[in-house]
DNA sequence: GACACCTGCTAACTTTCCTTGGCATGTGCA
DNA sequence: TGCACATGCCAAGGAAAGTTAGCAGGTGTC
């Protein structure tokens, strides 16, 4: 009974990197409360739109979550951000076998012949 | 039933800040598979040993290895280090109720009284 | 037209992390 | 004594991430 497709090692490094962060933990988390637009999602967690910008587009980029371009009833239109349904479950069998898939930087891939 | 008891927001933070590298992912790896000395895993990762030491640091500073001196048959200090049997679930709901408890880098920090 | 709200981007600075190389210490063995 | 192996620490350069400030575009309302 698998809970979770076990990730890949870039995937696991990308979505760890992601989330290693207070801002963009605050922002899964507001989000996990209720979707929600740029700009009010900066006012309601007190820092900058170009500062949240750019932590929505790395959690965007790690998949964890996802933007929808609405209009608003008064015609303006709206970034609104949601949190997808992630789970991933961190212990070091997973990482273990995550890692048999790790990229390195610059030799070969093979995944699972390297050792 | 609880799978695991609920990480603070620094230690969240922290936790997946050191998960969130190549190098140490391979050590708990490679420790998961066996306990290991520094020299000796350098030597296996094929890294040297300063930058085994850093990241054995951070890996023992997140609690997900520890280490322990022994003395091998021919009088030498070894330092051993295993893999704690660490399990982190990350989900949303997770990381929502995590935030509750993240500290501020300057103001005060009165776990869940500031919104 | 001026204002308020929404969106996005880029350049530049600061801070942090990663990595290397060198140095110092201790043990056992030929 | 010299070599091989183990431990550790520190300084310094390079790479990456975080953050700010500013600019530009769009719409609706007074």
């Amino acid at each position: 009974m698998s809970t979770a497709p076990p990730p890949t090692g870039d995937d696991l490094v990308r979505v760890l990197a992601t989330l290693a962060n207070p801002h963009r933990l605050r922002v899964v988390a507001a989000l996990a409360r209720e979707r929600a637009y740029v700009s009010g999602l900066a006012r309601q967690l007190g820092i900058s739109r170009a500062l949240l910008q750019v932590h929505l587009r790395k959690l965007a980029a790690a998949g964890l979550v996802t933007a929808r371009l609405e209009l608003s009833e008064d015609g303006k239109a709206m970034n609104y951000y949601e949190v997808e349904p992630f789970v991933f479950t961190l212990t070091p069998a997973v990482i273990a076998a995550a890692v048999e898939t790790l990229t390195v930087p610059d030799s070969g891939e093979q995944p699972g012949a390297e050792r």
